[in-house]
DNA sequence: AGGGCCCGTGACAGAACGGTGACCCAAGCA
DNA sequence: TGCTTGGGTCACCGTTCTGTCACGGGCCCT
């Protein structure tokens, strides 16, 4: 279970040093020089840990770190040096809500409970929210009425299943560009709804 | 040659990821989840690096590297907020605790707890500036009641999660220019607050 | 082609939600 | 001790949400 681990120094020597040391420990260690090459590099291929050095060439590191974090949720931990230690770190925080969803044109930014088509905000309620997520969340499966009450009205409601009609229809008719004609939410009939892949 | 690390964090999610992270980066990691349990652990055994939340339930994580420095020279790390709402974020050497955040137009020293529009004073209250920090640690994503309860008021809290809204309320009154319309600060109706990111 | 079932949709009323002013107790302080 | 401040609780109210219903159109099967 080799970790690896992307190395953001402009410094050489100090890259160096610190490559071959974590090398040295068992980690595979890819080095990149300043932020853009460490966002090339991270696009490329996954890593375990980025260690970002905040003062960089280009771009620095919090503004690395702040597109890093758009798709990604991997630790980054900052270095800064210090005259005498290295010893200052940032850790920055992984939220796990902290993602984005999409559908079709729609972004949904889950744990800022948003959506937006083309940057413009769609505001919806509580249970349009929740309704549109769990349909996202298993996007190309349709979902029985049965299915969505339990999960997003919760396992105990008791009530007419038609309420689940209503409420996409509600939904519908904010998200979907002609409501009339639905492209992201497709009803299947006799099963349920489903989001489109 | 493993480095043994003790990290405080409160959140679970953070965490948890960035245990699992250095876990896998080959570091030998420690759990705390408030500051009094960091005492607690750290007094036992002996760490090589303290990554530190600087908010967290019961003693907050200045105080707990002022005690920490008491009887030892351990580097510590301070643990900040999301990357992307971090503006300034200083290690903590001897309890140096300088940073700001920012919020539109107000200005927040953390370690001097307190908060500026334009050069000028707003003061706040022990609750309502930890109220704000929490908010804005986690800007653009939706705190809910329960959770604010948790981290802001202790998580033995048990009490009216109204009392949220009328925290908030009180906060709102002293920091947006115009309280009726809030802009800093919103209401999720259904889910929470959150502040503008 | 006809009938039955399924679903979309508008309307409505009750429920839920959040803002807000008021009250009061406890802690801090002179 | 008496005053001040902070903050927890409560009640009221306007707004928004949402569960239900009824109607009608369309799809599918025979």
């Amino acid at each position: 279970m080799d970790a690896r681990i992307l190395l953001v120094e402009d410094d050489p020597s100090i890259r160096e040093v610190t490559a071959i040391g974590l090398g040295a420990a068992g980690f595979e260690i890819t080095t990149a020089v300043d932020g853009v090459d460490a966002l090339e590099r991270f696009r490329a291929e996954p890593y375990d840990l980025i260690l970002l050095d905040v003062m960089l060439p280009r771009l620095d590191g919090y503004e690395v770190a702040r597109q890093v974090r758009r798709t990604s949720t991997v630790p980054i931990v900052m270095l800064t040096a210090r005259a005498d230690t290295m010893d200052v770190v940032v850790g920055l925080e992984a939220g796990a809500d902290d993602y984005e969803l999409r559908l079709g044109n729609l972004v949904i930014d889950v744990g800022g409970r948003t959506v937006t088509r083309d940057g413009t905000d769609i505001p919806l309620t509580r249970t349009e929210f929740d309704l549109l997520i769990e349909l996202i969340r298993h996007a190309g499966q349709v979902l029985s009425r049965d299915v969505l009450l339990d999960r997003v009205w919760g396992y105990d409601y008791l009530g007419d299943s038609r309420l689940v009609d209503v409420a996409i229809q509600r939904l519908r008719s904010k998200v979907e560009t002609d409501p009339a004609t639905p492209e992201l939410i497709q009803t299947v009939r006799g099963s349920g709804y489903k989001a489109v892949r």
